[in-house]
Parts: C-alpha cells; structure tokens; sequence
DNA sequence: CCCCTTACACGT
DNA sequence: ACGTGTAAGGGG
C-alpha cells in the first residue's frame, strides 16, 4: 500500500500533556466552551435548503448533470431558460405540464419539495446568488464561493509552485471544480445575501492567516450529504486551534468508533477546507496522512497553527 | 469499488 | 526502530 505521506514525522500528540494508560487525546465529543465556531453545520436535520442552493450543488457536483442543463439550455436558445423539472433530474425548457393549483399540480409540486428540497417547476425566471471570491494565502490562492445560506466552498487554487511547495513529486489531488461563470451560465447573477457571506468568510480568513484568528464564525452551506459524513464534518469544527486527532477518534466522535477509514472519506470530500480543519486529522502513528492540497499544505497548515512548535 | 485508516505481521 | 505488506473495516 503505497502511502503518499510516508514521511516520519516525530509524534505530535494533541494534548500537551497527555495521559499516559488512557490516551483520549482530545475530548472533541463535548464542544468546546464559547461560541460555536460553525453554525451551519450544527442543525440536526439538513434544513430545506433554498432552490438555488439545491441547484447550485447539483451543478457542482454532477458533471452528467451539468451537461445536460448546459446542453438544455444552448438549445433553449439566447432568451431561453433551461428548468430543472421533475424529481429524477429531467431538465427541461419547457412549462410544467400540470395546470397551476391542480391537485395534481400540488402534488407533484409536493413530491418536488420533499424528495429534493427544491421546486423548480414554478416556470419563474431565476437569478443564481452567488458570490466568488480569491483570498491569497501562504499556500496559494484560496477560492471562496457563497451563496445565500452561507459558504459553499473553499477551494486551493491550482499553484503548486510556491516556495517549497514546488518540489512535490505529485501534483495535488485537486479536484476539478467548475468556474462560477461555468456554473451560472444561463443565469442572472444577483449576489446579494451571499456577497455578505463570502465578505465575512474572507475577513476571517484572512484574520486566519494573519494569527489573529482561531475559530471561524461563519454559515456554511453544506451540500447534501450522508448523516455520517455530515457528523464527521460537524466534529471538524470541534478541534481546537493547534491540536490534532487521529482519524479514529474523530470517527469515534462521530459515532461510529471503527469508521475511522470512512471518516478519511468525509474528509477528503471536506468541501470547506481550512474553515472545517481537516488538517488537524492525522494518522494514529502520528505521520499526516493525506489532505485535498496534499500532504505539503497539510503540514503548512499546521506549521501555521505551532503545531511543531514546541 | 473507492477512500485523507488501522492494527498487526514480518522483514531489515 | 523503521519500512512495507495485508486484511479488516464503514459508508457512499
């Protein structure tokens, strides 16, 4: 099994001092004192999410469908409109065919609701709210997309070369995303309410990477996801500035004490790196393991945070 | 089947 | 002690 983050590293344990017989290196199940650090992730229940939020994360993360609408939507025409129109994902331009306030209108409409929290079949014309920006950061440019019910992702921008950075055997796993222009094609960008997300995810970031910052205040618009890896991203948020757990205890934080191997997956699929710290998860032995950026922005990171300080 | 794991087993 | 291999492992 090759392992892309062979590197001995000498043990950094989370605890300064940490217990000899019973090593519960950081008791991430109970939430730290004092605000919490991420509220968007905290709900019990995915929330019914905004139509454009649901569409938004289709669109990200579903390149068949991202053809489809786009392909749609060039035969729709420069005034056409392409719709998302019924729960398997048919796209249409087309109105619905149901007759408004029918009950078979309000049932398929209900349907709609309930299986993708998202009714598009109200044949309104739609603007996307949507907000992107770029923070520079020690380890590249950072790509920060919003929208109106909070952060939607942070992505490493695709420079690899950067001080020592350049000298990885590798190229980062980054996973391809696609531009917000690509995103919103066919749509009116009307940022608004994410424009004030992203602004206050930007400054925090940046207090990040000035050191004037340990914990991130901020709504995040998580995609729909499994209750596991949801509980594992919600954990994330538990770790303390500078420390570190392994990837089973988090996975026993998450419930699910054997699942170490799945809260690797819920990781490395982290949509919010940084903001949601899965730097601070690392190998029981004590080496890194892997990260999004790779195992150079892993250790930058926690470089940043004194992890190896002392 | 893939994945940002882990424990254990052998070889230096 | 360190490197490498292997199987079990849970969720998507």
């Amino acid at each position: 099994m090759r392992r892309t983050s062979a590197t001995t590293r000498p043990r950094f344990i989370a605890e300064p001092d940490p217990p000899r017989q019973a090593p519960v290196l950081v008791p991430i199940s109970q939430p730290v004192p004092g605000p919490v650090s991420a509220p968007g992730i905290d709900a019990r229940e995915p929330r019914l999410r905004s139509r454009d939020s649901l569409l938004l994360h289709q669109l990200i993360r579903d390149q068949r469908f991202r053809s489809r609408y786009h392909s749609q939507l060039a035969a729709a025409g420069p005034e056409g409109r392409a719709v998302l129109d019924e729960p398997s994902g048919v796209l249409s331009t087309q109105a619905p065919a149901a007759a408004p306030g029918s009950p078979e209108e309000a049932k398929s409409r209900e349907h709609r609701v309930r299986e993708r929290g998202f009714d598009s079949a109200d044949g309104e014309p739609r603007a996307l709210d949507l907000d992107e920006a770029t923070v520079d950061s020690p380890w590249g440019p950072l790509i920060l997309l919003a929208s109106p019910d909070g952060l939607l992702r942070v992505r490493f921008g695709d420079h690899p070369s950067r001080g020592s950075l350049s000298r990885v055997p590798e190229s980062p796993p980054v996973r391809p995303v696609p531009d917000l222009d690509e995103l919103t094609r066919g749509f009116q960008r009307a940022p608004t309410q994410s424009s004030a997300h992203l602004r206050a995810a930007c400054d925090q970031l940046r207090e990040y990477i000035e050191h004037s910052r340990e914990r991130f205040e901020l709504a995040l618009d998580l995609a729909p996801i499994g209750a596991y890896h949801r509980a594992v991203l919600a954990k994330l948020s538990h770790i303390r500035y500078g420390h570190t757990i392994s990837f089973s205890e988090l996975a026993a934080a998450a419930g699910r004490p054997r699942a170490a191997r799945a809260a690797g997956a819920a990781c490395a699929r982290n949509p919010l790196p940084i903001v949601l710290a899965c730097h601070r998860v690392i190998l029981s032995d004590g080496t890194l393991g892997g990260h999004v950026a790779g195992p150079d922005i892993k250790h930058a990171l926690l470089t940043h945070e004194g992890v190896f300080g002392k």
